[in-house]
RNA sequence: AGAGGAGUGGCAGAGUGGUCGAUUGCGGCGGUCUUGAAAACCGUUGUACCGAGAGGUACCGGGGGUUCGAAUCCCUCCUCCUCUGCCA
């Protein structure tokens, strides 16, 4: 959520950042934004003002009271209990400005950074490197979803038996890769200086709100609705709101979190060609990585967690590609996102396997995360966050372009993980 | 899950209708003293909103209510503790 105080001071960055990401009527939404501010203000300048009286008059009625005047006491109560109707009305009206106000600013992106490019869609995000040769793999070229028949590692069929589509069932060496990267994954991290964390994989409302699943995207998340409680669709979100509430002081950042969790996403309509196999499930393991910075380093912070996840794709020996995301392309809260993509060389495309990106103050700013600076006052943190890795489309790529006559080759890096070198 | 108890400032812990945003202690910060430190003593020490400022308003687990006035009374939810039950 954007502070209004933001808006005012640089409306046209704000403006600006709004029409790159293509928000209709920016203009005057923003305009409107203030106006209810204002609107906010006037009647809470009012409604202290009549309180304070009623608050003094109070005080006078209860020294009327002890020294035993008791009919003078009576006599003023009648003045508040007209403040006190004056103080209702002008409470219903700050109320209802204020929600107005809070629901306007929850439909308003964050604004992205200067080198965010313009564009509408995926066409348009750029290229910022890519690393590594694509295999060419001849005439071993199955697609992931037919090697793990091929060799019985994963199986959706099962899935669909015990729970639905989507929730594949890992077996055998399929399970082993599994667990390898997600030990080698928290490994790397903790040799990187992240601190592990295993949260909750249900969250409140309070938490779904605070790193903006809520009010929005509820649609996303499974739902246990007998205890209002959300299955987490990212460890984003129970790993950031740690931090809700917060007054950190400065010495405190910056605070690096990894957690590994299992991921559960609804992914309502989106079942088709593309999403085959391990490309989209409903449930999948993510390792995620979470920073709260300073405002002045977490630009620094966010190319360092970019080369962090690069090193990890190189190990994996897979060939990648790093996207900086366009204005239209971008999530509602990010300021600045890189996707990472590995090549898919069975399927003939890229796949999406971490997204890190800098929230700045958006998610800080809802979650309430502040810390002490020197002068003694409080002010908003930068969050941040970044895959590191989700895992099926990495399983994907490890099977497709590993392949050959002798089996499924493992990267050297895990061997000593799985046990084993080949399936 | 049932019965009982409790949630107050960084921590401990007073406060049961009226000058209470809250006694006191510890911790923190500043100072006096000291070559330096400790001790002692003095001062200071929550967050947010409104206001140019003076200042005002709100917050004693969350929400609602009673009252001229609520940390204090009532309702409700949440959390923690004790006992019983169940369970990995």
């Amino acid at each position: 959520m954007l502070l209004v105080n933001h808006i005012r001071d640089q409306f046209d960055v704000v403006l600006a950042g709004l029409q790159k990401r293509n928000f209709p009527d920016a203009l005057s939404f923003l305009n409107q934004v203030l106006a209810l501010d204002d609107q906010r203000k006037t009647t809470q300048t009012q409604r202290d003002q009549l309180q304070a009286e009623s608050n003094s008059i109070s005080k006078e009625i209860g020294m009327l009271m002890k020294s035993g005047k008791r009919e003078e006491a009576e006599q003023i109560k009648a003045r508040t209990a007209q403040l006190k109707q004056e103080i209702k009305e002008l409470d219903e009206q700050n109320s209802k400005a204020e929600e107005e106000l809070k629901a306007l600013l929850y439909t308003i992106p964050n604004i992205p950074h200067s080198s965010v490019p313009a564009g509408k869609s995926a066409e348009d995000n750029e290229v910022v490197l890519e690393h590594g040769s694509i295999p060419a793999l001849g005439e071993y070229k199955l697609p992931h979803w037919e090697l793990i028949k091929k060799y019985d590692i994963i199986d959706f069929d099962l899935g669909v038996k015990i729970t639905g589509a989507g929730f594949p069932v890992y077996k055998g060496k399929g399970a082993r890769l599994q667990r390898a990267l997600i030990n080698f994954f928290l490994d790397e991290a903790l040799n990187a200086g992240f601190l592990e964390v295993q949260p909750p994989i249900l969250v409140n409302e309070d938490s779904g709100y605070g790193t903006g699943q809520l009010p929005d995207k509820e649609g996303q998340m499974y739902h246990a609705t007998a205890d209002n409680l959300y299955l987490i669709p990212t460890a984003e979100v129970p790993i950031t709101n740690l931090y809700r509430d917060v007054i950190l002081s400065e010495e405190d950042l910056p605070i690096r979190n990894v957690g590994y969790t299992p991921c559960f996403r609804r992914e309502a309509g989106s079942w088709g060609a593309h999403v085959r196999g391990l490309n989209r499930l409903h449930q999948f393991d993510k390792v995620e990585i979470v920073q709260i910075t300073h405002p002045d380093k977490s630009y620094e912070a966010l190319e360092e967690m970019s080369s962090y996840v690069q090193g990890l794709l190189q190990k994996l020996e897979l060939p990648y590609r790093v996207l900086r995301l366009c204005g239209g392309d971008m999530g509602f809260t990010s300021a600045l996102t890189y996707d990472m993509e590995v090549f898919s060389a069975a399927q003939e495309r890229w796949l999406e396997v971490s997204s890190v990106s800098n929230f700045e103050t958006y998610q800080t700013n809802r979650l309430k995360l502040r810390f002490r600076g020197e002068d003694k006052k409080t002010q908003l943190a930068h969050s941040l966050n970044g895959s590191a890795l989700a895992l099926p489309r990495i399983v994907a790529a490890i099977l497709e372009n590993n392949q050959g006559p002798d089996g499924i080759q493992m990267p050297k890096v895990l061997q000593p993980y799985l046990g084993f070198d080949r399936i």
